[in-house]
DNA sequence: TGCCCCTTTTTACATCTTTTTTACAACTCT
DNA sequence: AGAGTTGTAAAAAAGATGTAAAAAGGGGCA
């Protein structure tokens, strides 16, 4: 268990309480709140370890939000959360103090990642906690026979060798965490592609139709990834 | 025992009733209103722990009411109910306060797993009571001897196994939480298919039907959902 | 910049499943 | 027996999925 409390600021209900479930669920204690005042409300009432930033929020911005915290506290880690298209540079360019930021949409892994990457620099300054290195998500892994390497791109097993792109191993990976589970499309477009994603769900068939011409020996009639009619897919075990 | 209290506001007398047993028979007080101008006042008066909103009601649409809500109470949770092609956009989009929607027809899981979600991050804020995730929605519960796990949609046992639909699913957790007791065909109907389904009772023997074939020793001679004419169904314990 | 190549997303249509309705035979109750 | 109810096969409708191909997006590089 962990004990770490992330600050939550974003506006859209939907991102929040998406990003509030995630955290939690990984054992982060979340503080969540809707607009820029709150937030530095709670940043004083609390002192998280950790704050997530929306930059386009109500009552005050993200940019107003993290120069405050940074006004009496220079150590706490800010994550701003962008939308595409947004001046990123300023955020990072301008020395507004952010750690650092992400652009939406962005999967649960990209965002997790760098949560990690900030609390553990944050950490090291702190303390000389030297912890080792636990990056899991680049370890190689199995799946249904195949062994997944996210380092070099590569799916092997069965006397065959496949390049995945990116989209692909990030799909593998997640059945692979599931195994036997009916995975809706919901669950994976959010997780995967992000909080807000605003694509449609036939994007993932798609993705799921080119997973099974290279792993099913009769991608017409999968055996390893099967369809749950009106639900989602599921990785037989 | 719960004494979390309710606020639904609804003017259709058909949902807002069906809403009202089912909420009560959860253990949840309930409070029902049938035009936006009593919701406000009932809100004020008794100050309810989630409210429960109709988007078209009469006098004061929900909009405005959860509007006037988050004036003077920015914490309590709002749930909208949408009829299907409402714009729910603006609900959430047009950040009216609301805390999640809901669209018609709805089943009773569905509303009972957002009222949950939202309660529970509602009392997340108030008081840092961690709370374990406490999802029975998607346990593993037995039915007759066989086992149905909800995240397989997997039903085994006497050494065979099916898959089940969502609707199957949905039926069989129905009845297994209600052993011995007669259920109604509105009942069932309305519980799973949703509090305004406008099709005929006859959907309903046909999904029994399907499921006999799968769980009953002699589907044509049915032991454990058994008939009861001119009333329903029984789940025989 | 403009072009090329690769990945991702969208589109479009065929196909397949599930759900619902229909139709009629069988059944229940009085 | 008669009226209403239920069982259930089969048709119909609704909806979801598979998938090829087109379109869009995104570097890298001349």
């Amino acid at each position: 268990m962990n004990n770490t409390t992330i600050l939550v600021a974003e506006d859209d209900i939907h991102i929040r309480t998406g990003l509030t479930d995630t955290l939690e669920s990984e054992g982060y204690k979340v503080i969540q709140v809707g607009d820029g005042q709150k937030a530095l409300e709670k940043f004083e009432l609390e002192r998280p370890d950790l704050v997530l930033l929306d930059v386009m929020m109500p009552e005050k911005s993200g940019y107003d939000v993290c120069q405050a915290i940074r006004a009496n506290d220079d150590r706490v880690p800010v994550i701003m959360l962008t939308a595409k298209g947004e001046e990123i540079d300023k955020v990072v360019g301008l020395k507004l103090g952010a750690d650092d930021y992400i652009t939406k949409p962005f999967g649960i892994h990209e965002l997790l990642a760098r949560i990690d990457a900030v609390l553990r620099r944050s950490r090291l300054n702190q303390v000389q906690e030297t912890k080792k290195e636990n990056n899991k998500a680049k370890d190689a892994f199995s799946f249904a026979g195949f062994s997944v390497d996210p380092k070099t791109f590569k799916l092997t097993g069965f006397d065959k060798t496949f390049n995945l792109s990116k989209r692909e191993i990030e799909l593998i990976r997640f059945f692979a965490e599931h195994p036997g589970e009916v995975m809706d499309r919901e669950m994976i477009l959010t997780r995967i592609w992000g909080f807000d994603y605003g694509g449609t769900t036939r994007t993932l068939d798609q993705h799921i139709a080119m997973l099974r011409k290279k792993i099913e020996t009769d991608p017409s009639n999968p055996s390893i990834i099967t369809t749950v009619h009106g639900v989602g897919y599921r990785y037989e075990v």
